[in-house]
DNA sequence: CCTATGACGCCGG
DNA sequence: GCCGGCGCCATAG
């Protein structure tokens, strides 16, 4: 695998507990040069490593842009929820409140 | 080598 | 604010 796909999933492992960060944030703080490719990384992560906390990244509105991929079209919705985040029409409510960036690290 | 395809995002109208 | 267009870049065929 390579280099900058291991940086990804180093950072959405950072993604605290009922927080969530966004495509492009990630691909700023690596400077991958495109939003794109934290996409295509995270849509094979489950191969990687199903542990990654793939549900903790949406896109720059707070939409759910990646349910389709995770096993049942509610996965992703509901894995949220458990963490105390309310979602509604496939979006997160309060996005300002619950979004995170790499940034933020000590 | 060239085209198509995205879990994306910015910009202009 | 909602599109459409375009830039982005790894990968697949």
């Amino acid at each position: 695998m390579s280099q900058y796909q291991q940086d990804i999933y180093d950072i959405v492992r950072l993604i605290p507990k009922g927080k969530v960060t966004t495509y492009g944030r990630i691909a700023d703080y690596l400077a991958l040069g495109s939003a794109r490719m934290v996409g295509w990384a995270m849509n094979k992560c489950h191969l990687i490593d199903a542990t990654i906390p793939a549900h903790r990244v949406v896109n720059r509105k707070g939409e759910l842009s990646g349910r389709l991929h995770f096993e049942t079209p509610t996965t992703m919705q509901e894995r949220l929820e458990k963490e105390g985040i309310t979602i509604q029409n496939h979006c997160i409510v309060d996005f300002e409140k619950r979004v995170w960036s790499p940034e933020d690290l000590e």
